[in-house]
DNA sequence: TATTGTTATACTCTATAACTATA
DNA sequence: TATAGTTATAGAGTATAACAATA
């Protein structure tokens, strides 16, 4: 096979399983950039949203309507630093922290899904091929600028 | 590593090497939907606008304004079917053909580069695992719907 | 003057629906 | 009437630029 072959793979598998992870979150009631805020939030709380709009790569105008609607939906609270009024600080709610389990929930039922055609070594094997490659091209894990608010 | 993080991996490294394939086909004037539609009409020749969507995965509207491009720039011929004079035939021109053939190793370079971390025979064991993933999903070789136009 | 969050605006991409010409 | 290609319109998603409050 040659490597544009794996690279064509690479690119429709990966926009496959976003696809479906997508659909699975669709389910629930949320998007990938909705989980992928929840996420942000709930990993490193109490931050701004200038901040959290640089980790997503994203622009900070866009957070508000999302933040808005998870303050609506009682998942996320904005309050107001008092030594710089200028800053909200961002944190989930009890409610959302149980909507962002319900999303790792989520996340680990696609995983099965997806790697559901591999036995237990492939799957191992995949897992350590991808970081590696991830790796080399420099692609942190945990965050991830390229799909911009996506988990 | 958990299913769900291989996932992650997995859409996180897809939109990488599509987004580093798209930069790359910017280079020589080109994109993702337009390479795709070039590679769709020369794989099988003198077929319909509509033929050419329904493979593709895309509204017949949006290939209007595609072919008119690629019309335009010379790389595509439209021609009347003279039993059926609702029909075009797509066909692609000389330099068309010579296009797609440096689309092609566009390709090529970018499956290198994106591999270059791995060894041969991690590459092929790599090639091999998405090659089983893809056909475990129905995900045919070849064709994509999933990104609607691009190659 | 600079910065945070906000709003207004515009741009890209794509799909849906209406239109024409042929059948 | 049905279909191929076209045009017009609209929607989703996002970024850029202007704005008010605060520093």
């Amino acid at each position: 096979m040659h490597p544009a072959q794996v690279g064509f793979l690479l690119a429709r598998l990966g926009a496959y399983a976003a696809a479906a992870f997508a659909g699975r979150l669709e389910l629930i009631g949320t998007t990938p950039p909705v989980a992928g805020l929840l996420r942000a939030i709930g990993r490193q709380p109490d931050r701004s949203q200038q901040e959290i709009a640089a980790e997503l790569g994203t622009a900070p105008s866009r957070l508000v309507g999302l933040v808005d609607g998870l303050e609506t939906a009682g998942l996320v609270r904005r309050t107001r630093n008092d030594r710089d009024r200028r800053l909200y600080a961002l944190r989930l709610t009890a409610a959302g922290e149980q909507r962002l389990a319900e999303i790792g929930k989520v996340a680990r039922e696609h995983g099965r899904a997806l790697l559901a055609p591999l036995g237990a070594e492939d799957r191992a094997q995949l897992g350590g091929l991808l970081s590696r490659l991830a790796d080399g091209h420099g692609l942190t894990p945990g965050v991830h600028p390229g799909h911009r608010l996506s988990p």
